[in-house]
RNA sequence: CGCGGGGUGGAGCAGCUCGGUAGCUCGUCGGGCUCAUAACCCGAAGGUCGCAGGUUCAAAUCCUGCCCCCGCAA
């Protein structure tokens, strides 16, 4: 098929190789422009792009794509089909219409649950057991089309929403190879989304880095998870912030917030268990586990995490 | 020229301001004690203090340049 791809960050690019494998005719790739990222200035072309070039695929940043002059460009490039994974933009009806076989998307859950950008965060965050991705048409709404696949996956007790993030994007671009194929010998029906189950999985902030130890260890365990690789749970011990990155849920009892030296273990008491922590990291960027950190950072008597 | 922190035996840290014998916790190896142990006791090995220059009688420590890692911000 000849198609456009749209998308932007590393979860798209599986699925842009994957099109690519599959043999289309890919007429151009749309993603976001270079932004300045890193700690020089350094302009950074998103990791789409890379592998677009690498492939000699023409490549198109505009800045919006409410532009006249950019939608007459995309029309003239004529496209059967244009796949969308994770591009940052919301399409305008008259982008959604101008393809013959219209627009499909790869989201990473099992809509209509978590519709939004962080799909895959708020599954771990929420302590889910299942999750996955979907293939759709896309509508004017924020993933609101109708659904053409689903494919499910376990979320691990141990799983960070990052290597959660890493699997969801292999197994989205399997769905995305299955769907076209399937789509071309007109085997798929569209299923509408069942609105009474939609959820809404809103971009994640920093200021969610704070946690509650007084919650059950499960439930902050989920969202040391969840946050990880970012924004990443936050604490304060000592009078110096740490990044909490790993850990594992538990039995002890204690005032939430206080922490202890248990056998070498770094052990924070929460509202229900406690958590063990197994990997954080310091002010410095130093990431280790808990072991390493009581060696060189004794706990003085009493202390508590914030 | 965005702001900032850091590179010290295998691991995590201290020492640097006020240059002068390389320190702490853990691990490793050997020995001891114990019914036993993530416990305890004794002993040992192991470091070009990121790299290159400079100042000095003397540099982990002061000065210059470079490499690498990271936090904030985006």
């Amino acid at each position: 098929m000849r198609i456009v791809f749209m998308g932007t960050p590393d979860f798209a690019v599986p699925s842009l190789q994957a099109l690519i494998d599959q043999g289309h005719e890919i007429c151009g790739v749309y993603t976001q422009p270079d932004k300045p990222k890193g700690r020089g200035h350094k302009l950074l072309p998103p990791p789409v792009k890379e592998l677009a070039l690498q492939n000699g695929l023409p490549v198109y940043q505009p800045l919006t794509l409410r532009d006249e002059a950019v939608q007459e460009e995309l029309a003239r490039l004529a496209p059967e089909l244009i796949v969308v994974v994770a591009y940052g933009k919301l399409l305008p009806p008259r982008i959604l219409e101008l393809p013959e076989l219209g627009c499909v998307n790869v989201h990473g859950s099992l809509l209509p649950k978590y519709r939004g950008a962080a799909p895959i965060q708020w599954a771990v965050l929420n302590g889910d057991a299942v999750t996955g991705v979907t293939t759709m048409y896309m509508a004017e709404g924020m993933d609101s089309g109708d659904i053409l696949q689903r494919a499910e996956t376990e979320i691990g007790p141990e799983e960070t929403a990052g290597e959660l993030f890493d699997r969801l994007k292999i197994l989205g671009a399997k769905l995305l190879t299955d769907t076209l194929e399937q789509l071309q010998q007109g085997g798929l029906t569209r299923v509408c989304q069942d609105e009474s189950q939609v959820t809404l999985a809103p971009m994640l902030k920093k200021e969610m880095s704070a946690l509650d130890w007084t919650m059950p260890a499960q439930q902050v365990h989920d969202r040391i998870r969840g946050l990880n690789p970012w924004p990443c749970a936050a604490a304060v011990l000592d009078g110096k912030r740490l990044k909490l990155l790993g850990s594992r849920v538990v039995e002890h009892s204690g005032e939430p917030g206080t922490v202890w030296d248990l056998a070498g273990e770094l052990v924070v008491c929460c509202g229900q268990n406690a958590l063990r922590i197994t990997e954080l990291q310091t002010e410095k960027g130093k990431k280790m586990g808990g072991k390493e950190y009581l060696l060189g950072h004794p706990l003085s008597a009493g202390a508590v995490m914030e």
